[in-house]
RNA sequence: GGGCUCGUGGUCUAGUGGUUAUGACGCUUCCCUUACAAGGAAGAGAUCGGUGGUUCGACUCCGCCCGAGCCCA
């Protein structure tokens, strides 16, 4: 029985325990109709990082559709992912024990990275308990497992065998310092100083000569083509000539591209093998050969000549003297330019040539943008993001990284004729440098070495299977095909997910997930904004602007930051902000102390009423709680929480509270009245079970204290009862009862000063002895009658949407005619401006005085004329 | 530099062609009415970022500009 003050700080824990404890949230092992089940794919975060409140914010937005769902009658796979393979995992290990990795084998390797990420993860586990999500805890996985490893290299093998992977001596980025090949996206850019050096070019068999400036003449020997713009006419006359490169004297194409900046330099650029993005680019849409002048060590190559065996550095000092000794070295100056760096360590990246592992994505982008088309994306317009990502698309996607940590390629080539022999797949997951291959000699040439690939895959590749992972995917060798244990569950009914990597994770698990099922993995994604802080900035370490969930949970129930997160579109950004959770902690309290007055009130409360019998502003509550029901509902379906939240709030607060709770105290206070106590108790068994989805844990603490003893989050969710009632009358008796305060406030009166008579111009069957009641009003009388006051007409107001439409240009002839009072009634017309109005088209608006005695309030579908003596 | 999203009282937010713009927080005044004063009632406060256009009519649609965020270069 709830008494007392509401005590978030002991009920919530106890909750959270309890929940955990009674495996509440389990979804059933044994296998369940897809058609009731509702399996939602949760993207796994970085356990070694900290819980930021961005994750509270998401994770809540998930539980509420978690729970909504769950009282929908649905079994709900909601599983939580400890993301622990990765390159963050990877120098906490090394930090924590004081160790290299490059010491270790990789298997064993990852199992201290197991060891030191475990501690974290019961800490991750802990602070998303804490806020009370309806995770089943039964349903985890480690992105480090040898398991979730086997689902990686079975991802490889299978898209090998599909063709949909290849590889190729393509250009990669290459971080110098890392020593690591690294991503388009792990680049940022930079600026920072440089030198351009302005350097003479021959053309080959003419006298002519032209100048390029360069930042990077080191590369001259790598230097295969010059470019020159399509608009620049002072050089046109170049293109299809040779040009001699000076001291190397290689000879190349002077070739025309609009990728020329005519910005900088000389408006003429030497293509090298590789200087920058758009040499790459270049290189492939004019197949361009390669020269390869500087090795992943930054050291000069045999292409080089007498340079050979230079750090680039060195090279680049030497080749500048020795343009300057031959002359054709014009100037050197100092400039500031964006260079391309590693996001992780700030080195500008160099453009290396390797063999790299691809999965292709160009060749079908239209099936991967039908793809998204199909999914249900909440909001809709976030779909443009992914769309837009995929038509920018310009390279397949590089798998490959070149670490000596992370999840193996399964693949050994060769070592006479390279060719690839991928593991078998019931050996994985298989370590090359450690294991051997399937096979003794080389199927192609019987050549019997074989050389290990020694490449692990890009983080994205292992995230992108998460759906795959919780459904059980795996290889068949009775059938073999490969197979999903638990089909239910495939495809995901949700996928969350936040604004920022909609392009990447999201598509990337799109992709792969679709290529091995043939499926698209989700029927629908919902995506979550980002947490800003109050001043609507972003968060950021640096800027020291972080809020963290301990320090706010410290402060303020998990409840109230679950309404605070109820308080946007989804999609939307949101501010963390204090008084979103002061708003959530009062309707806590309000929640609390309303079910304490309603357990007051109804201990003999019926179970069963029948309806009939209901009366008239009891029926009326019910009936407009339906409409309620419908529309929460509604919402809640279209992930519209703030709407649902705001909706349920103010029926709460407002109808339910102010107006009719307080007429129900009354009634039950005076005389038995079982129509009234059922509908309080009806009602409020609503109430809780609506606001359950959103304020978890006061409703499942009311719940118990008041009804059956079982969790309110195992309940079904309301259903309308299809009620009739005369929701006008009852709306205009809640206006009256409004009028009446109005008055009492106006007079300086106390809510519960009497009134000596009140007479109602309206409709209000039925509601008289509750508005009398509750006003207390010693007589209240209500009639249909036309009222005893006088109505002058002030003037007419016109429904544009008919008169717009039908008379366009005249209306404001009209207008202007009404205005100065230049019209005619007639009948139920209106003559105005040459036109004649129906009397949809118009409404006539009347200023009403009453000159009788006692006073009058005008108010919404009635008058009210109050004659008080005190 | 490109794409997408957002800009509404002091603050947060609803509203996507119909003229009186929603609600909350805060503010002012009044009221201790036996669930709640962290409550209730009343009130003030917005030319809907700027500008130009389309339309009888624009917060809403279109162009440009400004500011913020995200992604990409």
């Amino acid at each position: 029985m709830p008494s007392g003050e509401y005590d978030p700080e002991t009920v919530e824990a106890n909750w959270q325990e309890r929940w955990v404890d009674e495996d509440l949230y389990a979804f059933p092992e044994s296998a369940v109709d897809p058609d009731t089940v509702f399996s939602i794919d949760t993207p796994p975060p970085t356990v070694s990082g900290s819980l930021h409140w961005g994750h509270v914010y998401g994770s809540i937005l998930q539980d509420f559709v978690a729970r909504f769902k769950r009282m929908r009658g649905k079994e709900v796979y909601y599983p939580f992912g400890y993301d622990d393979n990765g390159i963050a995992s990877e120098l906490l290990t090394e930090d924590e024990l004081g160790i290299k990795h490059q010491d270790y084998e990789r298997r064993e390797f990852q199992k201290l990275c197991r060891e030191v990420t475990s501690k974290y993860e019961a800490e991750f586990t802990e602070k998303m308990q804490r806020i009370g999500t309806s995770i089943d805890w039964n349903q985890t996985y480690q992105t480090i497992s040898p398991e979730v490893q086997r689902v990686s290299q079975l991802s490889f093998v299978d898209l090998y065998e599909q063709d949909r992977q290849y590889r190729q001596r393509a250009p990669a980025i290459w971080c110098p310092e890392c020593e690591t090949a690294i991503s388009q996206v792990e680049t940022e850019d930079d600026e920072q100083g440089s030198h351009f050096h302005d350097i003479e070019f021959d053309v080959v068999d003419s006298e002519e000569s032209f100048v390029i400036s360069t930042t990077r003449p080191e590369l001259l020997p790598a230097c295969v083509s010059v470019f020159v713009h399509p608009d620049d006419d002072e050089n046109q006359h170049l293109v299809g000539q040779e040009a001699e490169i000076p001291i190397f004297g290689q000879q190349v194409p002077i070739l025309e591209d609009e990728r020329v900046d005519l910005e900088t330099g000389t408006g003429l650029v030497m293509c090298c093998t590789f200087g920058d993005q758009t040499d790459i680019e270049w290189y492939q849409a004019h197949d361009l050969p390669l020269r390869i002048a500087i090795d992943e060590s930054g050291t000069m190559t045999d292409v080089a000549g007498e340079y050979s065996g230079l750090s680039s550095d060195e090279a680049r000092e030497e080749i500048v003297a020795d343009l300057e000794d031959e002359g054709a070295l014009l100037d050197k100056r100092a400039i500031t330019h964006t260079v391309n760096v590693h996001e992780r360590c700030g080195t500008s990246v160099e453009f290396l040539v390797k063999d790299q592992w691809y999965i292709k994505l160009l060749d079908k982008r239209e099936e991967y943008l039908e793809a998204g088309e199909e999914m249900d994306w909440y909001p809709e317009k976030m779909f443009t993001r992914y769309k837009n990502w995929i038509e920018g698309l310009q390279w397949d996607w590089a798998i490959s990284r070149q670490r000596s940590s992370g999840i193996p390629f399964p693949v050994w080539y060769c070592g006479e004729c390279e060719h690839v022999v991928v593991a078998d797949r019931e050996d994985l997951p298989v370590d090359p440098l450690s294991d051997d291959p399937p096979v003794d000699t080389c199927p192609e040439c019987g050549h019997d070495e074989f050389v290990a690939e020694d490449d692990v895959f890009d983080t994205w590749a292992t995230s992108s299977l998460t759906p795959l992972i919780n459904a059980g995917w795996d290889w068949n060798p009775e059938t073999e095909e490969m197979e999903l244990e638990r089909d239910e569950l495939y495809p995901f009914d949700m996928r969350p997910q936040g604004h920022d990597i909609i392009s990447f994770w999201l598509f990337h698990t799109v992709v792969k997930c679709y290529e091995h099922t043939g499926e698209v993995p989700f029927d629908s994604v919902m995506i979550n904004g980002m947490v800003l802080d109050e001043n609507r900035e972003k968060m950021s370490k640096s800027v020291g602007n972080i809020v963290s969930p301990d320090e706010v949970l410290d402060k303020f129930p998990v409840d109230a930051a679950r309404y605070w997160a109820a308080g946007s579109a989804v999609g939307d950004d949101l501010p963390y902000q204090e008084k979103g959770l002061v708003a959530g902690e009062k309707l806590i309290r309000k929640l609390w102390n309303a079910s304490k007055l309603v357990e007051s009130l109804t201990e003999d409360a019926p179970d069963e009423f029948d309806h009939d019998d209901l009366k008239a502003i009891d029926r009326w509550l019910l009936a407009s709680l339906d409409r309620e029901i419908e529309f929460v509902t509604e919402k809640l379906d279209n992930r519209e929480f703030s709407k649902a939240r705001d909706r349920l709030r103010s029926f709460f607060w407002h109808t339910f509270c102010d107006d009719y709770l307080e007429i129900a105290k009354q009634r039950l206070r005076e005389a038995d009245d079982p129509s009234a106590a059922y509908t309080l108790q009806t009602v409020h068994r609503r109430f809780v079970r609506l606001f359950a989805p959103i304020l978890a844990h006061v409703t499942e603490e009311l719940w118990h204290d008041m009804y059956d003893g079982e969790s309110v989050h195992a309940q079904s969710w309301p259903e309308p009862l299809g009620l009739d009632a005369d929701v006008e009358a009852g709306e205009t008796a809640m206006a009256v009862v409004g009028a009446l305060r109005k008055y009492k406030s106006d007079a300086q009166l106390s809510m519960n000063a009497s009134i000596d008579e009140v007479e109602v111009y309206g409709t209000i069957d039925g509601f008289e002895g509750d508005i009398s009641g509750v006003m207390h009003v010693d007589s209240l009388t209500s009639t249909d009658e036309e009222p005893p006051i006088e109505s002058v007409t002030s003037g007419i107001d016109l429904d544009y949407s008919i008169v717009g439409p039908e008379y366009g240009s005249k209306v404001p002839d009209i207008e202007a005619a009404l205005a100065q009072d230049d019209y005619e009634l007639v009948g139920d017309e209106l003559h105005v401006a040459g036109v004649e109005l129906g009397p949809d088209a118009f409404e006539v608006n009347e200023e009403r005085t009453y000159s009788g005695e006692g006073e009058f309030v005008e108010t919404e579908g009635a008058l009210v004329i109050v004659k008080n003596e005190n």
